[in-house]
DNA sequence: CCTATAGCCTGACGGC
DNA sequence: TGCCGTCAGGCTATAG
């Protein structure tokens, strides 16, 4: 569930909680968690450090401290921050915890171990290991580059939509909101999309991107058009009279409407 | 080269 | 009541 929105409100809650605040301890809850990296060297980069800035890629957080290294985070599909003083109301399934002089928490927690967390020094060298493609939302994505990836990839416009080796951020929910707002079928091919298609497709992701973020990713505060908040069998269209469908696409559950979205043109 | 699928992981839910 | 199968969807590894 974490795509790209759900993380950039991740990091707005980081920023706001978590910044310039100094390291007291480091506590690796669940070492299966880490990548790369042992329990005692994922504390000894940060302990005693205060974390001076946050960035984004895709579905990637990253939180810099004082003397250059940085965490990089994950989040699978259940992972989230929490933020707290009282230890009563630690979360459930705490992987991470780091604990701030001024008495404060920040929690990582993730249910289902399906996330990461890692040390690095180099971001760059980071996403270029991990293969990543551009995020979504960088300004740099325009739609040239949009249209090159299409282009390169010959499978489901869904597929390439989720692929994070040609766009960085975008999931399994987000994919079906942007196709449904864009009125394209999650099952065509990219290669039948008309340039005019294109286009539209390409202002969708970025605008329904951003309209999710503007919404702190939640459903209940979306546009009464969106298809998110409808993701259970049988659930009405939200812009017709029709009900909403399910197709697997790369494995994964699409929701779709069969009227509002057609294939090709 | 490319895309599709199985499996990791945990908890919720439905059927019997 | 309680056990089992299925599903959720992030990723990687492997099969096609």
């Amino acid at each position: 569930m974490p795509e790209l929105p759900d993380v950039e409100v991740f990091k707005r809650y980081f920023d706001s909680t978590s910044l310039h605040k100094k390291i007291k301890d480091v506590e690796v809850h669940t070492r299966a968690i880490l990548e790369n990296i042992s329990p005692q060297r994922l504390e000894s980069s940060i302990k005693g450090h205060r974390f001076k800035s946050t960035r984004r890629h895709g579905k990637y957080l990253f939180a810099e401290v004082t003397g250059g290294n940085i965490l990089a985070l994950h989040f699978g599909m259940t992972g989230f921050l929490k933020y707290f003083k009282d230890p009563e109301t630690d979360t459930p399934h705490d992987r991470l915890l780091i604990r701030f002089s001024n008495g404060y928490h920040l929690a990582y927690d993730c249910q289902r171990k399906l996330g990461m967390i890692t040390v690095i020094d180099d971001l760059h060298d980071f996403i270029k290991k991990k293969n990543l493609g551009p995020d979504a939302m960088d300004p740099k994505f325009d739609f040239d580059a949009f249209e090159e990836v299409l282009a390169a990839s010959r499978g489901m416009v869904k597929s390439s939509l989720m692929n994070q080796n040609l766009i960085a951020g975008i999931g399994n929910v987000y994919s079906d909101e942007i196709l449904f707002q864009a009125g394209v079928h999650p099952k065509t091919t990219s290669k039948d999309l008309s340039k005019k298609a294109k286009k539209k497709l390409f202002s969708t992701m970025k605008r329904v991107l951003k309209t999710v973020i503007n919404n702190k990713a939640h459903p209940e505060d979306f546009p009464s058009t969106y298809l998110t908040p409808h993701r259970n069998k049988g659930a009405d269209c939200p812009k017709c009279d029709g009900s909403l469908k399910t197709a697997k696409v790369s494995g994964r559950t699409s929701y779709y409407c069969d009227n509002c979205q057609q294939r090709g043109n």
